[in-house]
DNA sequence: GTCGCGTTTTGATATGGATCAAACGGAGAG
DNA sequence: CTCTCCGTTTGATCCATATCAAAACGCGAC
């Protein structure tokens, strides 16, 4: 049923926000639980990121111009990252959910490039960026995760430039929705009925393409029986369907 | 003088191709070079990169697949970096000259996850990759300046999903010539006449365009006096004319 | 409950860039 | 030198998606 599953996922976030903070029982494996850390150096790890931060849905965790000086992961909710253009144009260029990390593109100018904004009430875990540097000349497991992290920030956004790059319209929200099914079942959630948390002009932006466009291929997915609709909630009913959607092109 | 430029940038990339491989004397500033390093440091670096290699015009540096465990800083020549999809799609994901580095994607799996392509006859120094998170461990300004170039890595893709995302065509190109322009010029190369390494058809996948799109566009541009274009050949008129193509878009 | 506004859906039309096609040009092979 | 081939240019046409428009829907405010 889906509203119940929304509701799972989401008494799953108050769940996790009640638990008293320690990485040891965190689910923000991404940085925080690199396989193969001792008891002691799991302990250091807790001292690093003790600094918990509560974001409203709408608010910015940060914004592009800011001084770097964190990463975050996020607890609980679900974040877009956007880059605005001089001239107003503006792209969102990727969203995060629970268990995933924030900020690594403030890094290399020791400012954020990007904003980004909770699209719902969120929680993160500050990871103040001269201790986790510090950290990592201690702890190799930890700069080899570190390291792990960035690398695949890297490989997402070249899926992202071949999305746009190549790609046509149903291919790339059939892309879209197969990931985002991919990321929630590796969370422990339904890969199978969740809620967008995002508009469809937030999804268009995305992947670089306007809202009608996204909501007409929504609609012809529903027509072909691959998915249901019903505002922010999907179901899939057919994973390979969706799969093919872009298997399938000529040439 | 064109054909003059040229020459210039050829025969500086033999002069450098003929000097004794050292950090100290090398132009790749990316990670070989990170400020502030004791003399002593600096060894350890020349110990880390004295694999040299020549790779040939159209040959792979390496494919994706590949067992990952070395990064590579360009000495000389130029590359393209491609992915190729299941379906036998691919994309052009970038390009890189001298002074650069290739490979980070390879970080994340342990396996790189495109291929690099010399566009020329080019030389590279491999740069282990253990050894450099050894290294990173003991110098931190080699840590943090590593960083910074996986970090910068998300901001260029970043900047790539905009062209794709929300530039139209010839915002594109303008983009794509002014970038170009702008690492020749930080490179001590002419910011204002070069040589295109690439095909229309390299550029136009790179942008997410077609070659005819790609060859249109240079016509147009060299009709309003922008640029001169004979072959591979460029010849920048008038940079703000560039600027102002995208810059000047309605809405 | 009703109101109002932001989001979504759907339809009609416009258009930027793709596609198809053909001719041209330069570089390398012989 | 000529021939051939690949890359490029340019023109004509097509089509996928944008744009414009309007109605329906849901949700939060009151």
């Amino acid at each position: 049923m889906a509203r119940a599953e929304f509701l799972r996922e989401q008494s799953t976030h108050i769940v996790l926000a009640e638990l008293k903070t320690a990485c040891a029982n965190c689910n923000v494996r991404e940085i925080c639980q690199p396989a193969g850390l001792t008891p002691e150096e799991l302990d250091q790890l807790d001292a690093l990121v003790d600094v918990r931060r509560k974001v409203k849905r709408g608010d910015a965790l940060y914004r592009a111009g800011e001084p770097f000086d964190a990463l975050y992961a996020v607890r609980s909710g679900f974040f877009k990252s956007r880059i605005t253009y001089e001239d107003g144009r503006d792209q969102v260029t990727g969203f995060s959910m629970a268990g995933e990390i924030l900020g690594m593109d403030g890094i290399g100018q020791d400012a954020h490039n990007c904003d980004a904004v909770a699209l719902e009430d969120s929680e993160v875990c500050a990871i103040p960026y001269g201790r986790l540097e510090e950290l990592s000349r201690e702890i190799g497991s930890l700069q080899r995760h570190f390291h792990k992290i960035m690398s695949r920030e890297i490989v997402r956004e070249s899926g992202v430039m071949m999305l746009l790059g190549v790609m046509r319209a149903e291919e790339r929200i059939a892309a879209f929705l197969l990931n985002l099914s991919q990321r929630l079942n590796a969370r422990g959630y339904s890969p199978l009925e969740f809620h967008l948390r995002m508009t469809r002009e937030e999804i268009g932006s995305y992947l670089g393409l306007k809202l009608e466009t996204v909501s007409r291929a929504f609609s012809k997915f529903h027509k072909d029986g691959l998915i249901e609709v019903e505002q922010k909630f999907v179901r899939i009913k057919s994973i390979e369907g969706l799969k093919q959607v872009y298997a399938h092109h000529v040439n």
